[in-house]
DNA sequence: AGAAGGTTATTCGGCAGCGAAATATTCGTC
DNA sequence: GACGAATATTTCGCTGCCGAATAACCTTCT
């Protein structure tokens, strides 16, 4: 079988002076795949924002929007948190995505120190219109993959995911 | 077997008004899988760079400069296109590393537009502990994985990097 | 040889994001 | 019911990066 970037890399640093420590090579060839696949994803849906219109980060506020346990709606603060950016950040992508007409604030409702944030029906249809994309480009990869293999593959990461996810709720 | 985040995502999803075409549950949950590992091991890499007192960015050039055909070596322009930043992103990152002596440059010998940039042996030791760190944390999410998993693994992802390496040499 | 065109790195102006401080509102307690 | 602590968001100053323009250099063609 040929050879990807993972097996040149491994294959590079064995026994190479730059690393004073040895290293498994499954490991390491598995951390380059799974970095690699995971860019591909992030261009490939860079491609389908960028064809629909949107910025990166006003799609990707769009959709922490939209994987809540309450679709469409949320306040800043969880936005952030869900995001990975600072508080002050997202009050900047507030500011310019809703100038745009893609979500609008209005005032906490029973706590009126919270801002709430509901997209718009043209913010949902841009971010419709890019998943769509997105979709076509990873279904695309997963040809490669027959059912059982992709049944196995999810299997094996999954694993990985729920030793992830309790290191991530405890330790942190 | 408990659920994982992925697994919740795919179940808030079916059949979700703010979705409106169907989706593969199977390929939604892979992705979601494949980032959420990757994120980690992101994070568990930040912590390994914060620890050594190295800025995220410094890492990843240094790290860039040592997994080249010629490790420790390279010009800005090479590095540019291997870090995916722009040529005066590079610039700047270069600046500030060469003040605090962790690289240097050098005029370019045959050819005098280009710079050679090299890892000082302080930068190379940064970048030793800050991998180290880095590979335990890697190490230690794999344990969860037999190595006939870990190789079945590894099987599948190469399957999906290889045909995603051959759409990156072709069409792009 | 000399001009034209391409390549490589840097400078410059602007923008998104961060951390810390400021502001506005609510909660807790006496 | 009033004062201080806690919480939610925004404002402010700064940093890292990008695209475009620039400077220095190489190559090719006549």
């Amino acid at each position: 079988m040929a050879k990807d970037e993972a097996d040149l890399h491994v294959e590079r640093w064995r026994d190479h002076w730059v690393l004073d420590k040895g290293f498994d090579d499954d490991v390491e060839a598995m951390t380059v795949r799974i970095g690699n696949i995971f860019k591909w994803f992030k261009l490939t849906t860079k491609e389908a924002v960028a064809r629909v219109g949107l910025q990166d980060f006003e799609y990707e506020t769009l959709h922490a929007l939209m994987i809540r346990d309450t679709p469409g709606r949320a306040s800043p603060g969880e936005l952030a948190q869900e995001m990975g950016v600072s508080n002050a950040g997202v009050t900047g992508r507030l500011d310019s995505m809703e100038k745009k007409g893609w979500l609008k604030r209005m005032p906490g409702a029973e706590d009126r120190r919270r801002v709430e944030v509901e997209a718009t029906r043209e913010g949902l249809r841009l971010w419709r219109e890019a998943m769509d994309l997105r979709g076509s480009a990873e279904d695309d990869v997963v040809t490669v993959l027959s059912k059982e293999e992709l049944a196995t593959l999810n299997r094996l990461l999954k694993k990985m995911t729920l030793y992830v996810e309790a290191r991530q709720a405890s330790g942190d």
